[in-house]
DNA sequence: CGGACAGTTGAGCAGCGTCAATCTTGGTGG
DNA sequence: CCACCAAGATTGACGCTGCTCAACTGTCCG
């Protein structure tokens, strides 16, 4: 966790294209990897135009989901990776005993499935956290392009192993820090993940409701609850409803433990 | 966490060929995968003959590591992969403040540095938990391999995907059960990952620490010491020192949380 | 024999979960 | 347009699980 290993070191809020959620308006243009917005961050970096020519003629369709959907469930066979054009997913796994824990949350770019791979079967569950569109990836015909493209073929493995990482980071988060550390630090992350897609850093909206928030972090929603007033009475951020302000991202990245902050600080 | 996923749903004792710890004495030989008594968990499964034989080309040469030694650090360019032959190594991650999160124990057949793909660096680090070797896999030559080897590539998406599918079970066990539970769960996990390999899958040593197997769970080591105390009292497990036998594997599965026993009970 | 380190055990306390009441919000239908 | 409802979010009181601190034991090795 803390901030998006790759997100850009300095702030610049010029970047910011908008500050209310996600566009959603693409959905049903044909799939198009080269002028993708999300290009940069998904399987299309760093291939060339006549690479991502070959990738788009396998991105066969485009689904579009609205706020609940399901994307896949545990126990599908495995057919295809979802890469997200637009919206955000949280990723669940189900205990023997029923009891649910939300593993991830995915923003756009970021690829959904790779944990279906073997096995041929999904082991998680993957649902729509608001109105979402994803790229439908066939794996078997991108492996196989994949294996006449090194580039596609490293992007591949990049992916696989960033995930990997992010998910260390997780784990240290939950290991063993404080339920204040744990809030600023998610709310770090989804500040730092919205910068590098090009939204405010500053000013976001949650899309998931703080149950999931507390389920993520293995906290109670009322924990969470008790926490974002306090950050809020402490002026480190402004929130209503879903909607978050972070009002001073240097304290907010002490309260993460990380000092991960978008000055040259550094790392 | 819970059970190995692809683990064999029922145990058969005659399966072991000892019940103490690794055999370790195979340090020097040359490395070859064709015989290699954890190969079908490691690189070369569903490889033929003459795959196998390509991959051994490019396994330069074996590492041997006393308890202690550190295999990689955090910051280390990326070269190589690491699959384990023979003893056990813990993963760890540092967070800004300095403080150390044990992210995973590897044992044979489990490859290291797989999270070191992205960014050509190392972003954990991998210690020794006993004398130990590995076989030193450079991942540029392994890369060119699999782009030849269809059944290697798969191979490798395989292991990263498995990889993934651990890290959300393991993110389960942390999210938001008791400190009996995670440490039920361990040890059933350890279990059968020793009996995968050949060994008892009720006798074993621990290779670890109790600090270590505390961090790991998000626990302290007085309270690894007091679950293993009253795991004992109860007669579920027998402990002294870093031996542990289990002793009712039905209870010690249901302390747990999963229904993953080795009778056919079934998941 | 002694020192260091790992592990065990106990007493006390606090962080966060539980339970329950209340407030807010957005959607729906009259 | 407003009343109503259900789901989500907030707030408070209370108690348990697991942490902290500390003392003690056992074991390995020089």
């Amino acid at each position: 966790m803390g901030c998006d290993s790759s997100a850009p070191r300095r702030y610049n809020g010029a970047l910011s294209p908008s500050v209310d959620g996600p566009p959603m308006k693409d959905a049903l243009s044909a799939v198009n990897c080269g002028n993708c917005s999300v290009r940069r961050l998904c399987l299309p970096a760093d291939l060339s135009a006549e690479e991502i020519d070959r990738l788009e003629k396998i991105t066969g369709k485009r689904r579009v989901l609205r706020a609940g959907e399901t994307l896949y469930r545990a126990g599908d066979p495995f057919a295809n990776l979802f890469a997200i054009r637009s919206g955000s997913f949280k990723s669940t796994v189900i205990a023997a005993d029923g009891d649910t824990q939300v593993t991830h949350f995915a923003l756009p770019g970021e690829l959904l499935g790779l944990d279906a791979y073997s096995g041929r079967m999904h082991s998680s569950f993957a649902e729509a956290l608001e109105d979402s569109s994803v790229c439908v990836l066939p794996f078997a015909q991108l492996e196989g392009l994949a294996q006449e493209v090194p580039a596609l073929q490293h992007q591949i493995y990049s992916i696989f192993s960033e995930e990997l990482k992010k998910e260390n980071e997780t784990l240290l988060l939950l290991g063993k820090r404080s339920a204040e550390t744990r809030m600023a630090a998610l709310l770090m992350n989804i500040s730092s993940r919205y910068s590098r897609r090009g939204y405010s850093a500053t000013a976001f909206v949650l899309s998931m409701p703080r149950t999931d928030i507390a389920n993520y972090l293995g906290l109670t929603a009322e924990t969470v609850s008790r926490l974002l007033t306090k950050f809020q009475r402490e002026k480190v951020i402004a929130v209503r409803g879903r909607e978050v302000e972070i009002l001073d991202l240097i304290a907010l990245s002490e309260l993460a433990g990380t000092h991960c902050s978008y000055e040259d600080a550094g790392a």
